[in-house]
DNA sequence: AGTGTTGGTCTCAATATGAGAGCAACAATC
DNA sequence: GATTGTTGCTCTCATATTGAGACCAACACT
C-alpha cells in the first residue's frame, strides 16, 4: 500500500463541507458517518453485500450480536436507506434484509476500509504490541 | 456515484479472512475496524490529514468532544499505528500528534467512505425522512 | 400435550461516554 | 509576590449505550 492520499483536495474539507469556518460539531458528514461506523454496522452491511439475508440467519452468521442489537442496527441501516426489509406474513413469520442500490452505493466506498483493514491488519497487531511493550518498558 | 460493487471477490469474505467457514466473531477486520470506527477516531484521523496539531488546538477544533475522550481515543489511534505523539518538555508542556505513514494509508482509504458521506447526505437525509413518515402514518 | 421455530420487545445489569473538577509547573500581569 | 492563565492530562460521578436473558404469539411437528 502506498503512504499517499489520492485526492489531497479533500481532507479535513471534507469533514467542514457546508459549514466552511465553522465548528465542525454539527457537520453533516458525522451524521452520515454515526450510523455507518456503528459497532455492527460494517460487518452487517458486508453480510448483506454477499446476499440477502433473513434475521436468524444473520443472528447464526454473527454469533455475538444480542438480538436486541441485531433488530436496532437492522432498523437504523434501514432508516438510513442502505437496507431494505420485507415481510413475508407466513407463519412462522420470514423477514429479509437487503442491500438497496443506495447501501450498494454505501458499500462500495466502504469495502475499501474493509479492504485496508484485511491486508494491514498485522500491521495494526504488530504496532499495538510495540506500543505496549514501550509502556511496559517505561514503567521499569 | 453508481451502485456497482467495484471488487465481486471480496464481499463477506473480507470478513471472513483468514477463517474460512467459521465465526465471524474472531475476525481479525473487526478487530482493526473497531478502532477505527470508533466515534471521534475518522473526524481526528481528518483533522491529522490535514495537518499536525496539538492538543489544545483538536479540542477547539472539535469543541463537542470531551478532553477525556479526546486524550482515549488518540490513545487508540497511536497504540494502532495511525498517529504519532510528540511530547515537547517545555513548560507549559507541548504535545504535537502527526499522522504515521501507516496513519496517511489507512486515511486513504477511509477517505473513500467519508467522501461519499459529504455526496451522499442529502439522500441520507431524504431516506431518514420518507421512514420517519412511513413510520407516522402506520400510527394512523 | 409437549417441544421447537420465527422475529420481535421488555427488563435489568454491565459498560462506555460526557461534564466537570483537580493538578503540577511554570509565565505574565498587576 | 499574589493573582491569573496556560498546558495536557487524570479522577470522580451522572448519564447513555449495550449485552444477557426472559417473555411473547402463532403455528408445525412429534
Amino acid at each position: 500500500m502506498d503512504g499517499r492520499i489520492a485526492n489531497l483536495s479533500m481532507k479535513l474539507d471534507v469533514y467542514r463541507a457546508m459549514s466552511p469556518e465553522q465548528s465542525l460539531a454539527d457537520c453533516p458528514i458525522r451524521d452520515v458517518i454515526q450510523t455507518i461506523s456503528g459497532r455492527w454496522s460494517s460487518l452487517l452491511m458486508s453480510a448483506l453485500a454477499e446476499r440477502s439475508y433473513r434475521f436468524g440467519e444473520l443472528r447464526r452468521l454473527v454469533p455475538d450480536i444480542s438480538q436486541r442489537m441485531l433488530t436496532q442496527t437492522l432498523g437504523e441501516l434501514q432508516r438510513d436507506g442502505y437496507v431494505h426489509r420485507e415481510v413475508f406474513p407466513t407463519k412462522p413469520p420470514k423477514v429479509e434484509y437487503s442491500l438497496t442500490e443506495f447501501g450498494r452505493s454505501m458499500y462500495g466506498a466502504l469495502e475499501h476500509l474493509l479492504h485496508w483493514a484485511e491486508v494491514n491488519h498485522g500491521g495494526v497487531r504488530q504496532a499495538r504490541r510495540r506500543f505496549d511493550e514501550a509502556k511496559n518498558a517505561a514503567l521499569t
